[in-house]
DNA sequence: AATTAAATATGTAATTTCTACACATTGTTT
DNA sequence: AAACAATGTGTAGAAATTACATATTTAATT
C-alpha cells in the first residue's frame, strides 16, 4: 500500500499530506466479478452457465460475471450479478479467489474475482430469458471461455473442503430433505461413495437435524422421513476445532 | 465476464467481434497488492510491518504493499514485493483475499488482494533501511493504517487453519529444529497449550520428520535431537482428506 | 391377499485415533 | 554428588471411525 518513487535510500521521507493525489497515479484495471454458481438436481452438482457473447468465444460457456463498478463493493457486485441472473437474494455467496493472468481476457488485461454460490434449484426460476442460460454437470462441462474452467475448477475445490467443515451443503437442497438426499448431495460433491449407515450416525450425533415428522412424496419406494437442518442451533455451537492433520 | 447495455430482453444479440473495444469501455480501479509477511522469533509469531509514510495515518503501521504493474500477475506483484522487501525469494506466499471496501483508502477507491507469506525470521536480514521496518506481535499489534488490522486478522485466520492441515510452519523454523521448537510455533500460532507427549505421538506418527542425528546446542539444559521435514515424502503422499465434521 | 422388491432404519464388534497422565533419562548447574 | 530442568517414552481409558448384517416399511407384482 506504500511505495515513494525517487525517495533515495536512508533519506528521510517526509509524509505523504495528500492521498488523493497518490492514488490518482496508480495504474487502474478492469475488475469484474465471475459468480461460479452452483445447483443440485438429479443427484448431479450442476453449475450454472451461459453462452459467451463474444465472437472469439462463439459457441463456449462462460460464467456469469459483470463488471465492478466505480465504489461498489465485491461483495456487492457478486450480490448483483446473482439478482440480476436469478433474481435470487439472501443466497450463500463467498469470495474464493481473484484471477489475475495478464491475457486471461482476449480484449486485455481484466482481473476477476471469483465468488461461489450454492442455490437450490428448485428454488428457482430462470427468468432471465437473454441467451441461453443452463445448467451444466460441474465436472464434465468443457469449452469454457477464458479461464473459467479453472476458476470453476478452483472453486469446486473450494466447495469439496467447504462442505466437510461447514453446513453449507443444505443451502443447495429443499428447506426438508431425506437422509437419503444429503447423502446424495454429499457424494455427488465429494466424488465418492459413503457408508449409508455410518453417513446417518455422522449427521445424527452431530445433531443439528431436526425431525419434522413428516414424509417424502411421489417415491415409488418406502418414503424416508424429511428433516430440517438447525441452522440456530449451529451458530450457536461453533466449536473451535484444533486437529493438526496432513 | 459479460453484460450487455442496451441489449432488449428476449431480441437476439449480436456477438462481440471486437473484445479490446468492449474492455476499453470497463470502469478502471487502482489495484495493489499486500503482504502479510509471519515470522516466528522468541516463541512469538510476527507480522512484519513498516510505518505508514501517510500524513493521515502518521505514526501507524503499515503492512507491506505495492502498487499491481500494467500486466503483471497478482502472484508476480506479491513477490515482488517480497523481493524488494526482503531479499527473499522462494518463500512460502499464498493469496488470501481480496478486500475493495470504497473507503478503505483515504485516497479514494483502491482495492488490495492480500497475500499471506511465511519466513524464517534468522535467514533475514531487515537490509531494506527506509522508514521503520519491524516485526511485531500478531496479536497485539495496534495502530494500524487503512484496514490492515482486518487484512491481517483474515490472514492470521487463515494461518490457523492451515498449519493444521498443511505443513506451513516448517518454513518459519530454521532447517533443523527440535520438537520442542516445532511445539512452540504450533502453539503460538494456534493460541493454545498442547500436550508435550500426544503432540510429539501425532508428528511422529505422521512419519514426516527425519532424525539428523545432530542435537540442540547453546541450551541450558538436555539438548534435544533436532530434525528436518521431508518435504519430498509429504509431496508424495498427499493423501484426500474426506472428515465430514462442523 | 399374498409375495416380491427396494429402499429405509438401526445395531454391533473390531479397529483406530485421541486424551490424559507418570516415570525414567540426560545434561547443566550448584 | 545432589538438585534441577527439560527431553524422551509408555500405557490405559475414552471416543471416533470403519466394516458389516438384519429387520422394517412401503410400493409393485402376482
Amino acid at each position: 500500500m506504500k511505495n515513494l518513487k525517487n525517495a533515495p535510500a536512508g533519506e528521510k521521507t517526509a509524509l505523504i499530506g495528500n492521498a488523493a493525489l497518490l492514488v490518482q497515479d496508480y495504474p487502474r484495471v478492469p475488475l469484474t466479478v465471475d459468480c461460479v454458481i452452483f445447483g443440485f438436481e438429479e443427484n448431479k452438482l450442476k453449475v450454472l452457465l451461459i453462452r459467451s457473447d463474444l465472437e472469439v468465444y462463439k459457441g463456449k460457456w462462460s460464467l456469469l460475471g459483470d463488471v465492478v463498478h466505480e465504489n461498489e463493493d465485491l461483495d456487492d457486485a457478486a450480490y448483483r450479478v446473482l439478482q440480476e441472473r436469478t433474481g435470487m437474494t439472501n443466497v450463500y455467496l463467498k469470495q474464493v479467489h481473484t484471477f489475475s493472468s495478464p491475457h486471461r481476457h482476449p480484449g486485455g488485461r481484466v482481473v476477476t474475482v471469483a465468488y461461489a454460490s450454492l442455490l437450490n434449484i428448485k428454488h428457482h426460476e430462470l427468468c432471465i430469458t437473454e441467451n441461453e442460460l443452463h445448467w451444466h454437470n460441474v465436472r464434465t462441462v468443457r469449452d469454457m471461455a477464458f479461464d473459467h474452467r479453472e476458476i470453476i475448477d478452483t472453486c469446486y475445490n473450494w466447495l469439496q473442503k467447504s462442505i466437510q467443515e461447514h453446513p453449507l451443503g443444505f443451502n443447495l437442497l429443499p428447506e426438508k430433505f431425506s437422509l437419503r438426499e444429503l447423502q446424495n448431495l454429499y457424494e455427488a460433491i465429494l466424488n465418492v461413495e459413503l457408508d449409508r449407515r455410518n453417513f446417518r450416525k455422522k449427521f445424527f450425533s452431530m445433531d443439528f437435524l431436526i425431525d419434522t415428522g413428516e414424509f417424502e412424496e411421489d417415491v415409488k419406494h418406502r418414503p424416508g422421513k424429511l428433516y430440517r437442518f438447525d441452522f440456530a442451533k449451529y451458530e450457536k455451537s461453533k466449536r473451535k476445532w484444533i486437529g493438526i492433520d496432513f
